[in-house]
RNA sequence: CGGGGUGUAGCGUAGCCCGGUUAUCGCGCCUGCUUUGGGAGCAGGAGGUCGCAAGUUCGAAUCUUGCCACCCCGACCA
């Protein structure tokens, strides 16, 4: 077979870039940093975003939309904030063009100055903050339980697509309660959800857990995450949760009176994940090959392949192809019947392989005879002959399948690159040279953080909720520490 | 913004050091015939402001200068 990508082992980055292009779901437009969404990418998108957006829902949740616009002097209310992002927000001052006099195309017309600049938000806290203001009064006023599905544009030096790029696409949610445990518990049920949707739909296996205070989103007091490994060793941040405290109601005034007549100010969370599921979905289980996507959230269940050699043949096996499409439709799959003439069987396989269709099924003129089918599983490319009347239970236990087999390679490859480390000598050279995640004690302070990742280039991802405390020692300084925390190079 | 590199057809490239016929090759594209159970074969064909501008020269993809764009490494980060 004639090979498309670069191999995974070779050059990780680059076959991941050839791979998210080759397979259709997105290039890197003309406009710096950004990146087309292809209809194929945008298909998982919006499967993506149907699931969760039913999650949220499902948890009492809402659908809102926000202005793209934040003037400047929102956006400076909350020191930390500010801090966090100033260094990587668009600006908008001018708001008209005129013709150049000099004959060369457009140009920015100087009158057109706005007295207060515009950010293009990196994020929603402030501007919604602001509009909840108008909304609370009371404790009957709460909980504020909404989510707003949007682009947001950081201005990141290096861009990588769907990992980081300067537009990306998001769910934010921001919710406003009347208590401080209401809100943790909130931030809690959230971090679950990214975690279940992680696990049960993606396929990809996530570590809960807390970030350490530099890692902290800007304006929270905590932050949780969803850690997970990609197949080169390095840790992607899936998701976020974040408990906000009454930091963005101080900063916004917002106020609300409790049931005994007090004033007290609003307790906030905010959460989000974006296009970069997509690159975590990407990297975590696909091959030389091309994409393997878990049948949950394939656009493409299903592809028919029919195998003839005139047009008598054709007939027969496109009609019989065509049956067996409407069978599994009616049966709750997606299915595509690829029965254009314009290419062969050999490239069609191929194709779908690149595309990461979970099952393929070939019907040709031996099948027609025998009545059966050959059914091709994406994730182990094995394949077997299947009688027609079988099909349907056959594919749906595949799926299924499918669907266990990558969440458990990915879970087995995690645990084989997860190291359990006492020492910073055997930190550095495991960082070095095997990579993956390393469970390490740390001392809790920054400064040690500051260093290792001097050193090292790994940062600590998390520290992880589900992990039993432990009596150690610092590997770098010593102290005293008790619990391991989650070390990688991550992206 | 610092350090390195690259711009030649839709994509990937040779040629550049050492200037000289009609700019190389592969993929892809178009036409025809044969093919079709793992990216088909043969034959023919189309497609180029050699990143942009200026300069040197009888002559520039090739040399010089300026500009632009992109990529990689660092700081930043969902």
């Amino acid at each position: 077979m004639a090979k498309v990508l670069t191999s995974r082992k070779e050059n990780f980055s680059q076959w991941y870039n050839d791979l998210v292009v080759k397979a259709d779901l997105a290039e890197n437009s003309s406009v710096r940093g950004c990146m087309v969404i292809k209809p194929y990418g945008f298909a998982i998108w919006e499967k993506l975003q149907s699931v969760l957006d039913k999650m949220f829902k499902d948890t009492g949740h809402s659908n809102a939309y926000f202005p793209l616009f934040i003037p400047k002097s929102f956006f400076s209310r909350e020191a930390s904030h500010v801090e966090g992002f100033a260094k990587e927000v668009a600006v908008v001052t001018h708001y008209r063009l005129k013709n150049d006099p000099a004959g060369k195309g457009v140009i920015v017309d100087r009158d057109a100055e706005l007295e207060e600049e515009l950010i293009v938000r990196p994020t929603s806290e402030t501007i919604i903050w602001n509009t909840y203001k108008n909304w609370i009064q009371s404790y009957r006023d709460l909980p504020i339980l909404i989510n707003q599905w949007a682009n947001v544009v950081r201005w990141e030096m290096r861009t990588r697509l769907f990992l980081r790029t300067t537009e990306f696409l998001w769910q934010e949610g921001h919710t406003a309660h009347a208590t401080k445990e209401e809100a943790i518990e909130e931030t809690m049920k959230i971090i679950d959800i990214y975690s279940e949707f992680a696990e049960k739909w993606m396929g990809v296996p996530v570590i809960k857990g807390t970030k350490s205070d530099s890692e902290k989103f800007a304006g929270a007091l905590e932050t949780y995450s969803i850690e997970a490994i990609m197949q080169d060793g390095k840790a992607l941040q899936c998701g976020t949760s974040h408990f906000l405290g009454q930091n963005f109601a101080k900063a916004f005034d917002v106020m609300f009176t409790n049931r005994d007549g007090k004033r007290e100010y609003v307790w906030a969370t905010s959460w989000g994940v974006s296009t970069r599921l997509l690159g975590a979905l990407i990297m975590a289980h696909s091959d030389d090959n091309g994409l393997v996507l878990p049948p949950k959230l394939a656009p493409i269940q299903v592809v028919i392949v029919p195998i003839y050699k005139n047009n008598e043949e054709y007939k027969t096996v496109v009609e019989k192809a065509r049956n067996l499409k409407k069978m599994l439709v009616d049966n709750g799959f997606s299915v595509k019947l690829d029965d254009r003439d314009t290419h062969k069987p050999g490239w069609k396989f191929a194709e779908y392989e690149l595309k990461g269709v979970p099952v393929r099924l070939a019907i040709g003129p031996r099948d027609v005879e025998n009545n059966t089918v050959e059914v091709a599983r994406r994730d182990t490319l094995e394949k077997k002959v299947v009688p027609t009347g079988q099909i349907t239970t056959f594919v749906k236990d595949l799926l299924e399948d499918i669907q266990k087999n990558i969440y458990q390679k990915a879970l087995d490859f995690r645990r084989q690159n997860t190291q359990i480390v006492d020492s910073y000598d055997e930190f550095k050279s495991v960082i070095e040279e095997k990579g993956g995640l390393i469970m390490a004690h740390w001392d809790g302070t920054s400064e040690t953080e500051e260093k290792i990742k001097e050193e090292t280039k790994a940062t600590i991802r998390c520290i992880p909720l589900d992990v039993e405390m432990e009596a150690g020692k610092c590997m770098v300084t010593g102290k005293k520490s008790g619990k391991r925390v989650v070390f990688a190079r991550a992206y």
